[in-house]
RNA sequence: GGACGUAUAGUGUAGUUGGAUAUCACUUUGGCCUUCUAAGCCGAAAACCCGGGUUCGAAUCCUGGUACGUCCGCCA
């Protein structure tokens, strides 16, 4: 808590210096708590053991005896060598009803800061529909410029078309060259395209993507395909416009059909920046000739280049290739002409990467690094598998985003219909997207990134505990409780504004507790951020929920038709920072469920 | 083989970077709807991969194992 930390501080400082402790290392040692009911800030006093001669436990009841009396603080206790500090309940309240708690808004309206920040994310290859695998990186991703924008950062999301290569060739040589003939009969054994897709083109034309690499490895004129294919991916390296219109037309539809998949999750993006614009604007060029001054340059036998990293500590495999023997640029020297672009435009730079491109960042930062640029900050994550494994287009072994959410919605709906059979149709379906969309975000959200995700329908699909729903539904409670005064005939803005609300003397145990989640939540918002860990902030929102039930039980705002100003007061305040929190997490905040 | 990451109740997870009786949810189990939405609330049971080390104190740091994941292309 940090707001009772920077008043404590300075008092525990004279304290200390008074009983003879020199250090400042304290400071890191002041905690949050671990036991809640114990206090909101600890001081273990053990370390100052040795140095005073006395005993812990001696030297916390000192402390807790020589701290001079304040406002902000409640209990002090030291309790067998460790001293325990509360904010004071009164406190806090005076805190949270003045609105020293920011409420911000995920949105980015009114940035409260200057930073310029730029977070690339998805860069999905646009070859084929969004599956499960992928979406880690774009619920991650969003979230993180969502959580940013609350928090009060200017932010731009951008997405990395990669329009060049060999997978976009693919699909391009399959549309050119394939029937819908050709394609049906080399994938007689696969799944046919659900009915509910038809016309969805990233869902129809990765049919031909599929088809294409299974004909690449079997069909008899497979040399020939493989060259043809390679002369376009040349082409479209050496600035080819014609190819890279053709690229273009292939993958574009594909792109439309991953972005609305997207969309129906809240995920939207600012800027789409084509990998092709680095080669055709020369940019690519100009590195790679700058690439041959610097000191760690190397040429290989057929001519082609390389950068000596292990020269600068690189362990593992030290050379990294930018260009090959014919001449043309790799895709890693591209990323760098990107990345040093994408700096002329932010001042903070955030990558949302799979673990897999640990090297390859790793390569490109060292490469900033060496030609004087700042490197990248960069969110890893782990892969999303199945119970069964690896997830796989060709394999057939994938669960479509498209199909996650139509099931999503499809349980939910069973589930309002069941606990609110008098709600109309429309209603139940604008309940059921918000709660299953919702549910599908948070439970990827809330997990840290590094730990390995396993995919299982049941927690996917799962609407209570620690669910997007719970919130959801904390939420749709404080908006009912303004709905059923409002109904009384109070008016409820005109009560906000009132000053001469005050809390009880005797503060219920809900009251206290939703108090103190509300003044941390600033502190876990800045952590995520800073930190790059979502999850965080997740579980804060959970706490935040919990909290509020807490409340809901012991606060009654309504009794017997007489309204109680200061807990109307409070609970909508939850309710905006409930709101607020819930879109940067891109969960829903639907009013009524 | 090398590099990097992960390992916490039956299951899934948190753990503020070294502090107390290790969090939350599911499952199991006992209770709470005549009171602002029971998708809720209150209670019980249950865990730090294994071996050393550093420390007043280790889930956390060091070290040696084990298991799993990712990478080690002139692919993207």
């Amino acid at each position: 808590m940090d707001m009772l930390r920077v008043i404590l501080e300075p008092h525990l400082e004279s304290v200390l210096q008074s009983t003879g402790v020199k250090s400042q290392h304290w400071r890191s040692m002041l905690v949050r708590s671990r036991e809640h009911d114990q206090g909101d800030l600890s001081l273990p006093c053990f370390p100052f053991a040795k140095e005073l001669g006395k005993s812990p436990v001696e030297i916390a009841e000192m402390i807790a005896q020589a701290l001079p009396d304040d406002p902000a603080l409640g209990e002090v206790n030291a309790v067998a060598g460790y001293l325990n500090i509360k904010a004071n309940p009164q406190w806090l309240a005076e805190k949270v009803m003045n609105h020293h708690v920011r409420i911000g808004d995920a949105f980015g309206k009114k940035p409260a800061n200057k930073e310029q920040i730029l977070i690339e994310h998805t860069s999905a290859n646009p070859n084929g529909p969004f599956h499960v695998g992928r979406a880690r990186n774009a619920i991650l991703g969003d979230t993180l410029v969502r959580l940013h924008r609350l928090h009060g950062n200017n932010v731009r999301a951008e997405y990395y078309v990669d329009d060049m290569g060999k997978q976009v060739a693919v699909l391009a040589w399959a549309l050119e060259n394939l029937s819908s003939q050709d394609v049906e009969q080399t994938l007689e054994n696969a799944d046919s395209v659900n009915p509910k897709w038809q016309g969805k083109a990233d869902h129809e034309r990765v049919r031909w993507y599929q088809a294409a690499q299974a004909i690449r490895q079997d069909r008899s004129d497979k040399e020939e395909i493989e060259q043809e294919i390679g002369r376009m991916v040349h082409a479209s390296e050496h600035g080819d416009e014609d190819v890279l219109q053709s690229f273009q037309d292939a993958f574009q539809p594909v792109l439309d059909g991953m972005l609305a998949t997207l969309e129906r999750l809240g995920i939207s993006f600012d800027t789409f920046t084509k990998e092709s614009m680095f080669v055709t604007n020369g940019d690519v060029g100009k590195l790679m000739e700058h690439f041959k001054t610097l000191e760690i340059h190397g040429v290989a036998d057929n001519g082609a280049e390389f950068l000596d990293l292990g020269a600068r500590g690189l362990k593992g495999k030290t050379e990294f290739f930018f260009r090959r023997g014919d001449g043309s640029s790799l895709y890693a020297t591209r990323d760098i002409a990107y990345h040093m672009w994408k700096w002329k435009q932010c001042n903070q730079l955030i990558n949302v990467l799979g673990e897999d491109h640990k090297l390859q960042a790793k390569q490109v930062g060292m490469t900033l690094a060496e030609l004087g640029e700042k490197v990248p900050d960069v969110l890893f994550y782990s892969f999303i598998k199945l119970p069964e494994g690896k997830m796989s287009t060709r394999k057939g072994n994938v669960v479509y985003m498209d199909d996650l959410l139509e099931e999503a919605q499809a349980q939910a709906t069973a589930v309002v219909r069941e606990l609110h059979p008098d709600y109309s149709e429309a209603m139940i379906s604008s309940i059921s997207e918000a709660a299953g969309t919702s549910a599908v975000r948070f439970n990827i959200i809330k997990v840290s990134p590094d730990k390995g995700f396993t995919f299982r329908w049941e927690e996917a699909l799962a609407f209570e505990g620690g669910s997007a729903p719970f919130i959801m539904y904390s939420h749709a409670r404080a908006c009912s409780i303004a709905r059923k005064c409002e109904k009384e005939g109070i008016d409820v803005q005109a009560n906000l504004s009132r000053t001469d609300a005050v809390p009880p003397a005797e503060m219920p145990k809900g009251m206290i507790e939703l108090l103190r989640t509300i003044c941390v939540h600033p502190d876990v918002l800045s952590k995520a951020v800073n930190d790059r860990r979502p999850h965080l902030f997740a579980n804060q929102l959970l706490q935040l929920a919990t909290s509020f039930n807490s409340f809901y039980r012991d606060c009654m705002i309504l009794k017997d038709g007489e309204l109680d100003v200061f807990n109307l007061q409070l609970s909508e305040i939850a309710r905006s920072l409930m709101r607020t929190s819930m879109e940067g997490l891109g969960i829903v905040p639907i009013e009524q469920m």
